[in-house]
DNA sequence: CGCCAGGACGCCC
DNA sequence: GGGCGTCATGGC
């Protein structure tokens, strides 16, 4: 990766980044695609630092907006361009099906989200769709001013005072995360540091949380590339295409497999 | 009307 | 430990 400064923007030159692959591949539920020009625009948060950013072609992108010093400590790192997914995609195409989901949608990146958002966006996530995912945290912003509100927030709540989410059963879910997170029960500071099996024995602990949430938040929140989101799409992938388990050489950063493979399943055919 | 959505819980055996 | 109904909400 190479930037330059050229205004007010950030001009940054990258391969294997694609916008779209990146941030509508519901890992992140807050960026959302606006068209003013360019190929396509985006703009969103990590957690309450805004960015406008566009993909003029591929490979080049423009950071709306931004100077050196905010570029370098936060999104260099939100969009792990430290990592090179030339080499891990290298990696991955040992396998045959690995190969094929790798050029399917190889811009895909992880984003290293904050670990509280993403605790509560994979809780509203579960038995439910993207764009109304997107809607319920949207509303949750809008009523702290667009922003999305810490655990101490969020912890005054009940299940009734949350009905405005329209998020159904998972307000109970969300109050109780809010919760054990503001009173310091859950330490998801201490969790991203746990060795993994710990790690989900603790998260498991929060009311709504199961294997999946937990494996999801420590994948996107703490990036923890070894965990392995399991849904109902990588579920028919493990039968389909790897009946004697998941290639072991992917195993370190299966996660991050696992996106390529979830892309590609669910737009095959 | 029924079915499904990046699941988890409670209860059953 | 596995199997199954239930849990809100909204789009199709």
């Amino acid at each position: 990766m190479d930037y330059s400064i050229k205004g007010n923007d950030i001009l940054v030159h990258e391969n294997d980044f694609d916008l779209d692959d990146t941030l509508d591949c519901g890992q992140a539920f807050r960026w959302k695609k606006i068209d003013y020009d360019y190929d396509c625009t985006y703009e969103g948060y990590f957690i309450n630092d805004y960015l406008r950013i566009s993909q003029t072609k591929k490979g080049e992108f423009i950071f709306h907006d931004t100077d050196e010093n905010t570029f370098i400590s936060k999104w260099l790192d939100y969009f792990d361009f430290n990592t090179d997914y030339s080499e891990l995609k290298r990696q991955f195409s040992e396998d045959e099906t690995l190969s094929k989901a790798c050029k399917f949608a190889s811009g895909i990146r992880l984003l290293k989200q904050d670990s509280w958002e993403c605790l509560v966006s994979f809780i509203i996530s579960q038995n439910n769709n993207i764009p109304r995912i997107k809607g319920i945290i949207d509303r949750l912003c809008d009523h702290y001013g667009g922003e999305f509100p810490a655990p101490q927030q969020l912890a005054k709540e009940t299940p009734d005072s949350l009905a405005y989410l329209r998020s159904g059963f998972r307000a109970k879910y969300i109050a109780d995360a809010a919760n054990r997170t503001a009173e310091g029960t859950t330490d998801l500071a201490a969790i991203a540091k746990m060795p993994i099996d710990e790690a989900r024995t603790e998260l498991k602990k929060i009311l709504g949380v199961g294997p999946k949430v937990a494996e999801c938040v420590l994948l996107f929140g703490m990036y923890r590339t070894e965990a392995f989101p399991i849904d109902v799409w990588i579920k028919r992938v493990l039968a389909e295409y790897y009946p004697d388990g998941f290639p072991s050489f992917a195993a370190r950063d299966a996660g991050i497999a696992q996106q390529y493979l979830f892309h590609y399943i669910r737009n095959l055919k």
